[in-house]
DNA sequence: TTGACACATGTCAACGTTGACATCCGCTGT
DNA sequence: ACAGCGGATGTCAACGTTGACATGTGTCAA
């Protein structure tokens, strides 16, 4: 900047006026200045200007579980294509679903100042630590799950309620054993909303529970032999409820594998293919993007100031796509 | 700091020093320092830190094309894993495809002063204007395609011998007639060098390549009609090669819409449920968490002060996946 | 003619941290 | 007894930028 300041003959600040369009500044300096930014290469250096008294850096924290993962990859894109409009960067980093890698995130991310935080929060965490930043006005929002211990903002999907629809359209094509495949560990939130969803259907149906026919499984293959579980079961259920998508991968690869066609099938949270796979995969489908944007408009509003102590919450409600799977009536 | 260092009765260059590990501090002196960090809840302040002579930002900033899409996310999953470690924070921003957006991410990156730039260049870029930094001893690494108007390091799959041997997979089963259904635009990268290998495989077979056989289409819909297109020429294929994951989706759907289970399929990265489609989808898998950790690595190394002139090139082995689909016998 | 005012630009300091260098102290070896 | 040395700490400046305030110059109304 000085060297700029020093080829059109002004000083820093008047090359810092035109770089901000701050204050006035003479049409023909201001043509100077930018020729000579161009014929110097100049950049600002961003990390000096976040520095200025007490500012905070012109960046949005993201903790998610993992990168790799689609549904929190269009949890992040919803994320930036709010934030990014705005002049704020993104930066992104991954837990590994694990307490302590998040937690060392989040310092690193408190670290450098970033204006605002979002975190899909690990399930062992305890977000107690965070109190004293919310409280001198940083914003956060969790996504997903609520944080621990602390009442904050959150956005997280309708899971109680899409479970329930979910589950009610089985009853609705005549199932009456209906198994639930859930997360592990069991404390999840989100297992426990879609397990209160199931219930909540069950009982409206007037369906006894039956805690046989609950399995859980943490990936694919976990998910799968659960599965496998409840259809050896002596009384095994004509229709099955897979309470995230790994669950649904499970239920679907665990079914195709033993050749039954005849047990129904619904999912939570769409899959790329389910069109094609047989028969036609019915999910209560998520929408993450607009979890993201949602959580990033909350940000937002936070700090454009609205320091309201009250934790604000929102759902995204959840849409149930009947493909065929869970239409099948039950066998025998 | 300044409030840590009065609270113990030291200077901030003790304070600095104990954070740092960084000369002689008594053992007592230590302790009390700490002690204070933890009481007044200090946490030093990055923004500032890198902001010292000269200094980068502790961050790696990394441009792909699109979040959600899970290729991309399992390579910045890659990157994630191995930048970490050694202290440096990723920052992701996606281009969506756009060589605006993706220079404009790259000019905010380039402010930040990152110490190391990583990029999925989008299709009509042209990067000539990444030289001076990269002359200036950046390390700039370009992941899945190459820098375009510029000699730079970068790491991309096995395109052509991939493609190859896919394509060697069909007419080992007997096909002649092998459709290749492609991304647009057609220059892009990925779709020229798998397009390669499609002609190399079909002239190391002595079979004639035909023009109509080319298809291609962006998005999955797209590549759905171009396979309907394929299936209804006078003379069709009797096996296809699907030159991405799109393009796979698009062709299992359309097949499964047509009920045509007897056309053989390939396609190009491996899919989630590929194992439980009607055939079982063979592909050709790539290893998007290699191409980030190569790439990563390799800008560690340029950063570790190897700074060799010369481009260093990577490409990351493709593997063969038969799963069925691909052993289909031509029907007729 | 003069004061007021808008515009154009400059000066200075400060943000939080750490390199370079200085200082002080006590111990060791001769 | 004293030079020499290493350990522990301090002082100062600088990184690049921008707020707060100051200065200078020309225009216009009274």
């Amino acid at each position: 900047m000085a060297d700029v300041a020093r080829e059109v003959g002004v000083t820093a600040k008047t090359v810092s006026r035109v770089l901000n369009d701050d204050g006035p500044v003479a049409v023909e300096t201001r043509e100077r200045v930018m020729e000579a930014v161009r014929k110097l290469g100049y950049q600002p250096n961003l990390m000096a200007r976040n520095m200025r008294v007490g500012a905070r850096d012109a960046a949005i924290g993201l903790v998610i579980p993992e990168m790799g993962n689609p549904f929190f990859g269009t949890v992040a894109g919803g994320v930036e294509s709010v934030v990014r409009p705005r002049g704020l960067t993104l930066i992104v980093g991954s837990s590994s679903e694990t307490a302590e890698l998040e937690r060392s995130l989040v310092a690193t991310l408190l670290a450098r100042r970033v204006s605002g935080l979002m975190i899909v929060p690990s399930a062992a965490g305890d977000h107690r630590y965070l109190r004293a930043e919310r409280a001198a006005g940083l914003p956060i929002v969790f996504l997903d799950r609520p944080a621990v211990g602390m009442a904050a903002d959150h956005v997280v999907s309708g899971n109680r309620d899409g479970a329930r629809e979910g589950v009610a359209h089985l009853v609705t094509h005549g199932h009456r054993r209906i198994g639930f495949v859930g997360d592990l560990p069991a404390a999840l939130y989100t297992r426990r909303e879609r397990f209160q969803g199931y219930r909540d259907a069950l009982e409206a149906a007037g369906l006894p529970f039956d805690r046989a026919l609950v399995e859980s499984g943490h990936d694919q293959e976990a998910a799968s032999a659960a599965v496998v579980r409840l259809l050896a079961l002596p009384d095994p259920p004509t229709a099955l409820f897979a309470a995230n998508n790994f669950a649904s991968m499970g239920a679907v690869v665990a079914l195709a594998r033993a050749g039954r066609r005849d047990v129904a099938l619904v999912g939570f949270d769409d899959l790329p293919l389910a069109e094609v796979l047989e028969p036609p995969l019915t999910v209560v489908a998520q929408d993450p993007a607009a979890i993201g944007t949602a959580a990033a408009e909350l940000v937002l509003s936070r700090l454009d100031g609205r320091p309201s102590r009250a934790a604000r919450r929102e759902q995204i409600p959840t849409r149930l796509i009947a493909r065929g799977s869970g239409e099948l009536p039950p066998a025998r």
